[in-house]
DNA sequence: CAGTTTGGATACACCGCTGTATCGGATACA
DNA sequence: TGTATCCGATACAGCGGTGTATCCAAACTG
């Protein structure tokens, strides 16, 4: 059966990408070794190199998926808030939403801040990478922003800045506050408070 | 006479840095190798090794070097922006003085944007080097921060945000703004307006 | 249950980097 | 001008990674 097969082959890609993944955290892309990812993924670079043209195309492969996941639980994150006939046009209900958001599509767990930082490094290394890179990234954010704008516009509210700015905005301060968090070895969390007086700060709802 | 040899021997140190640090920015701080920066910097290796104990010491002797520079730099644009007795409370006059700091100190001409993250990730990775790299970035945001605030209190004016957060989120902006402009090749320029917009956001003038 | 294909393991040849130990020429000094 | 010192060059041994070519077992096929 072609799925069977299809299934195995999948299944060592995924623990390949998974092991991948720590590796890119740990010692950066470049410096994870096909043959330290295999071993950690509990294979020989024999399995690497049947499943992967290069460390280049396990990186591409690996974005095209944060990407879908990224798309996915940003959805999730918009649909889970409902328009809720609510009847008070509280900024604590954009808040809200837009917090989940971030809490959810843009996971600012210790992994992903890493890896992020790391594959924006390598894409400025690798021609063939970035152009995938910048369009995942650009969806991603596009998927948001609409979300935002038009809870901002149910809400008559404003921005002080430009709209396409917003999100660079609070998605930068967040990846450098966590980044910070992870290198000083502080607990992480004051990521989250500091969004919140970002948002609230460039918010403004109607008289 | 011992001078001239601690000449000489400073100017191979420089080479040695320059090169390193052109290579950090094209290669990363891991991926450029011993080789390849005495190479450039027209050495062999023994110079190297003569000089410096390893890679990770001469990246602490360049972020040192980074420090003071950025202090000096700092400290020229505040006084280059005098206090020029203004009688007009503008918010020109606070948008120009802050602008001119980054400008002028938090450099982010392409190297330093790349650089500096290439720095942090290396930091991450490299426990005897995180604390340096912390102490003088620290130093250096403290030092603008109190410039600013200085200026804003002199101002009247307050903030939409925490005053420790101002930094970190100008920063942050400025930097992703930046790489992004590198990533997807635009002129660089963009993240000076952007930079005006969140300042102007965020700084509220006295009634 | 043979025959075929698929997919990962093994073996091989090669390269580049590391760090140290040693050498030799230039420079400073009497 | 001779001598000591300094500092960068050279030589060497060793390691770890790369990518390919080949092999073998297990899983699918009819």
């Amino acid at each position: 059966m072609t799925t069977e097969v299809s299934t195995r082959r999948q299944l060592t890609r995924d623990r390949l990408m998974a092991a991948a993944t720590e590796l890119f955290a740990e010692r950066s892309v470049q410096a994870a070794s096909v043959e330290e990812i295999c071993e950690r993924a509990g294979f020989t670079r024999g399995a690497f190199y049947s499943n992967f043209e290069s460390k280049d195309e396990l990186c591409l492969e690996l974005v095209r998926r944060r990407g879908e996941q990224l798309v996915q639980t940003t959805q999730a994150a918009l649909t889970a808030i409902p328009e809720s006939g609510l009847t008070e046009n509280t900024l604590d209900e954009v808040l809200a939403k837009v917090l989940a958001l971030f809490d959810a599509g843009f996971s600012m767990d210790d992994h992903w801040v890493l890896i992020r930082s790391e594959l924006r490094m390598y894409a400025y290394r690798s021609p063939s990478f970035r152009p995938a890179l910048l369009e995942v990234e650009s969806r991603a954010v596009e998927l948001a922003l609409a979300a935002i704008s038009e809870t901002l516009a149910r809400q008559g509210a404003t921005l002080r800045i430009p709209l396409d700015q917003l999100m660079p905005t609070m998605d930068s301060y967040c990846e450098r506050a966590r980044m910070n968090e992870i290198l000083t070895g502080e607990p992480a969390g004051g990521w989250h408070q500091g969004l919140e007086h970002l948002l609230r700060a460039l918010v403004v709802l109607p008289a």
